[in-house]
DNA sequence: GGCGTTCTAGAATATTCGTAG
DNA sequence: GCTACGAATATTCTAGAACGC
């Protein structure tokens, strides 16, 4: 789309949420959700290490070594959690906590809704609450 | 000693920073700090997964599943975090993340101190900010 | 020194310039100001490029990817550009652009001074005009 | 009421981008 | 040209709030 900043966490997460490569940051079934495998995450991710960013793609999308950093952009941009909990079990709890994420106009195939995904400043806060839009820094030229 | 509670916070961190079981969270050298190794220690002595609790002893130490609920812990009895960042290098960064926390009044081999391990409260944070409570430095809200 | 954050710029900056492995960034000959040999630095010490961070150490310090990020960091603390111009050109334009910055109380030999070395805010602005002391967040306890 | 766990938000610095001077 | 600065987002660390025991 034409006013989104690929720079920004709602273009950066999509891109993510997307790419096969890294499933340890994944949607849901129904399509609405995120699901966030800790420890697979930060390893594949995240700057954690020298040796971590193996692979090419997602270096360079979030420079944290934090997974609490990007649930601090989830929740600035609106997303809340909803059952948090161990993951699958499966492997004997070798796979980490488990995160899942519900965020507002983050849906899946749905690429026109991410501008609707806001940074939730105090102006933004009272604009939703009156039904208005919320305003951004505008995005960098891009041809459509 | 007397008035410690064996069941709060501070009492139970003592015992897992003290047990050579858990080398996961463990003193720093200067013995004043706390290192965790995230990944470790939440696979060791956090509740994530059926299978994880396999070491008994640390079975009931904390029902928290996330590194975070620790983390939030410490914060709220004084502790700060001194350098964040991955770990050794020695590995890899297969280790994950490394926290270094400082906490007031918990040093090695000296549980006589543990008693003034508080939970900051509003009231203690006064109590702190008057200088009632001992040497410890003033809380961080301090007026120019 | 006591309420100096090491994860703050001033002290990140003071351990990189200390340090023999990053000729890139030094000092002067006296020992007031820095200079940055652009090309080399970006490629020694930011995360530039896939191979980038090849000298432990360095890892961490920075997360920046631009040599501009730096030299705002470096102006939004009171350095301020010396000679501007191209670099030596005795090697053909192979080492890039050289800065020279001079910083206030970043002395070489002189860490009791970096204390002073003050985040430019709108406040501390008025107060050096001032000559007054500016404020920061508090610093965690150091070991002593 | 106090403590523990979890989720969210505040506050300060860090990084980026754009632009006035 | 190009240096310095404003403004917006990003990252980190700490604290608030809600809920259960």
């Amino acid at each position: 789309p034409a006013d989104i900043n690929p720079n920004y966490f709602p273009a950066r997460l999509w891109r993510l949420v997307n790419s096969p490569r890294f499933p340890s940051l994944r949607r849901d079934a129904r399509g609405r959700g995120l699901l966030i495998q800790q420890r697979q995450f930060e390893r594949a991710v995240l700057a954690v290490g020298p040796g971590s960013h193996g692979a090419p793609g997602a270096n360079g999308l979030f420079k944290a070594k934090r997974c609490a950093s990007i649930i601090r952009q989830l929740n600035r941009y609106g997303f809340c959690e909803l059952a948090a909990g161990a993951s699958s079990d499966r492997d004997g709890g070798c796979s980490g906590p488990l995160h899942h994420f519900y965020g507002p106009h983050f849906v899946r195939d749905r690429p026109d809704l991410l501008v609707r995904v806001k940074r939730l400043t105090e102006a933004n806060r009272a604009k939703l609450a009156a039904g208005l839009e919320g305003k951004s820094r505008p995005a960098p030229r891009s041809q459509q």
